[in-house]
RNA sequence: GCGCUUGUAGCUCAGCCGGAUAGAGCAUCGGCCUUCUAAGCCGAGGGUCGCAGGUUCGAGUCCUGCCAAGCGCGCCA
């Protein structure tokens, strides 16, 4: 409008950001357009924010807007206009929040994704927490989520676990030998040994002086713990044969993976698939994936070994997918992977990754692009490790060493609503303590069940409803309304109608953080609410006015947490 | 050495695309239960946004340098 007085050149392009206020004395909304366009236009930028005031389109919903501070405009919206929110979200009820923002694009989310040699512990905890958030977040904002864990079930890794499943099992079988410094020292193994030994009596027993034959020395013994580790697997496939071997080494992947999967079960943490590495060596996928690159002349040989030039593709330097050995890097099969993720026919990949494995992230991209498909559909999110702290104590962790807190500890202890609120507390990839002492010891410093409470109080409220006899009439409540006017009243109206926004903006940061930030917003005005207000008065009407209010406080508080897979329960 | 991430109240952390007087919880101090659950509420104190420059109407936010911490720089996974 401005444009055609005039005032504008016709051609500016011009990005209106109308956003929230922070301050309630500067209304409900508020614009800095005529600060962002006073430099472009040469002009003062509270004159021009008077013009543009003047420009605008009377709009019933609102009161009045007004110039200030340096020239902003402020909007103020009709009360009454608030009021609406109510009647939506009790009709809506679970739906509502949900929006069409990815209009239905597509979306992998592959997270956790742990080695199946151990259980889990706190640090999958938290990409367990954060990616099942994003995921639900996604949905919820209208994406069509695949939820999926990719299972490292092939590599030197699980062989090193096979390989300690077999020698817990011969000393289970009475014989006696040195345990590898570098084998999976944790007790979880002596009891898959002890399975295996239950259901396969002697199949796999071999006398100690033939298993231990002419190893290289241990660490201990002054030798090298990797080279030593190598070769009691390689004397471990050579003994048991290619199907003992297989069996052995099956026990333990399935042993681990069913405890995982029950565990994250129990986390409230579930997927559309678990994914097989070992399927795609099977598959030849692996194979597929580098002739493609091969063809497409990203593949060079050097010193005996086969690379990927993934240098020209934004990488460090160039990696090796085939060793000397003949044998496939661990690379090699997640190019394989993504290519696989690739053709599926997924709009957008995310990958949740520890931090730590942040520097894997070009060479990633390098062969998705190398691939053919657009290196900005993945986006990798990071988790930061937390550290663990018993109270001054930092409690150190090594999956080898059996040393580590498990994540079904944690939920012991501290239990699954406020672990999983904890770990979405916070920015997923900020360095976080978790002091283990605090969480079990002093429950009600946990703010989930500040959040929780809430929820209980609004239950507690219809509860005496009943047991007062007193009746409740919904569309009464909805036709007072407008008598909601004291302050807190019209706080939380504004705070239920920015939810909406919310759900969709933490889903497109991948920022459950802020839906958590949020509801303890919400908790608090319902809080303070609560203790200013009665909500059972004489006046039927006001009454279920009120009533129709902490409602929909309550559905709210209930869609918000869901999301955050935390119970919201009715009393407490 | 190079790269990535981080540095905000005593502690743990928010702070959106650069906006108005930088927020919350915990901890500390002072109040509030005869009334729908006190796991709650009301109030107070507490800040050189790591340091120094720069960009501009405006910087916790963007740029550069420095300091500090974490992680990564394998023919490991």
């Amino acid at each position: 409008m401005l444009k055609s007085q005039g005032e504008l050149v016709a051609d500016a392009e011009v990005s209106v950001m109308v956003e929230r206020a922070r301050d309630p004395r500067h209304g409900d909304y508020a614009t800095n357009l005529a600060m962002t366009l006073a430099k472009s236009t040469k002009s003062n930028p509270r004159q021009l924010a008077e013009k543009i005031i003047n420009a605008l389109p009377v709009h019933p919903a609102v009161l009045k807007s007004e110039i200030a501070g340096p020239g902003f405009i402020n909007f103020f919206i009709d009360p009454k206009a608030q009021f609406s929110i109510v009647q939506q979200i009790l009709e809506e009820g679970r739906e509502f929040g949900l929006s069409e923002a990815g209009s239905g694009k597509s979306v992998l989310v592959e997270y956790v994704s742990a080695n199946p040699t151990g259980p889990l512990h706190v640090g999958h905890g938290r990409g367990a927490a954060y990616g099942s958030a994003v995921a639900n977040l996604l949905s919820a904002a209208g994406f069509k989520v695949h939820r999926e864990y990719y299972v490292n079930d092939a590599g030197r890794q699980m062989d090193i676990l096979a390989a300690s499943v077999w020698l817990r099992y011969l000393e289970e079988c009475g014989e006696v030998l040195a345990f590898p410094s570098n084998g999976y020292r944790g007790e979880y193994v002596r009891d898959i040994a002890q399975e295996l030994l239950k259901t396969a009596c002697s199949d796999y027993l071999h006398p100690a002086n033939k298993v231990l034959d002419g190893l290289p020395p241990d660490e201990p013994q002054g030798g090298d713990k990797e080279t030593y580790i190598d070769a009691v697997v390689a004397r471990a496939k050579d003994l048991l044969g290619p199907e003992g071997y297989r069996r052995v080494f099956d026990a333990g992947l399935n042993s681990i993976l069913d405890d995982i999967r029950m565990d994250l079960a129990e986390f409230g943490v579930e997927y559309e698939e678990w994914f097989s590495e070992r399927s795609l060596a099977e598959s030849k996928a692996v194979e597929r994936s580098l002739d493609k690159l091969r063809a497409s002349g990203h593949l060079y040989e050097k010193e005996g070994a086969v690379w990927f030039a993934s240098s020209q593709l934004g990488d460090e330097k160039d990696r090796v997918v085939v060793r000397e050995n003949g044998q496939m890097t661990y690379f090699a099969s997640d190019i394989a992977y993504h290519m696989d993720k690739l053709e599926r026919g997924f709009d957008y990949l995310i990958n949740i990754w520890g931090a730590d494995h942040h520097g894997y992230i070009p060479r990633v991209k390098a062969a998705i692009q190398a691939l053919g498909g657009n290196p900005s559909q993945l986006d990798v999110l990071l988790v930061q490790f937390a550290v663990l702290y018993r109270g001054e104590e930092k409690v150190q962790m090594s999956t080898r060493s059996g040393e580590f807190v498990t994540l079904r500890q944690l939920r012991n202890e501290v239990g699954k609503d406020a672990a999983r609120f904890f770990y979405a507390m916070r920015k997923s990839d900020q360095h976080m303590d978790f002091d283990l002492r605090l969480a079990t010891s002093n429950t009600n410093e946990n703010p989930v069940y500040y959040v929780q409470y809430a929820h209980a109080r609004i239950c507690s409220v219809f509860r005496q409803l009943d047991e007062k006899g007193l009746p409740r009439d919904l569309v009464l409540g909805m036709n007072h309304l407008e008598r909601l006017t004291a302050p807190h009243e019209a706080t939380l109206l504004t705070t239920l109608s920015r939810y909406p926004e919310v759900v969709e903006s933490s889903a497109m940061q991948h920022a459950p953080h802020h839906l958590v930030h949020y509801l303890r917003e919400l908790a608090s005005e319902l809080h303070a609410y609560y203790n200013a207000h009665q909500f059972l008065v004489e006046d039927a009407g006001l009454r279920d006015a009120r009533l129709n209010l902490i409602a929909a406080v309550r559905q709210v508080l209930l869609n918000g947490l869901r999301l955050l897979d935390v119970s919201a329960p009715e009393s407490m």
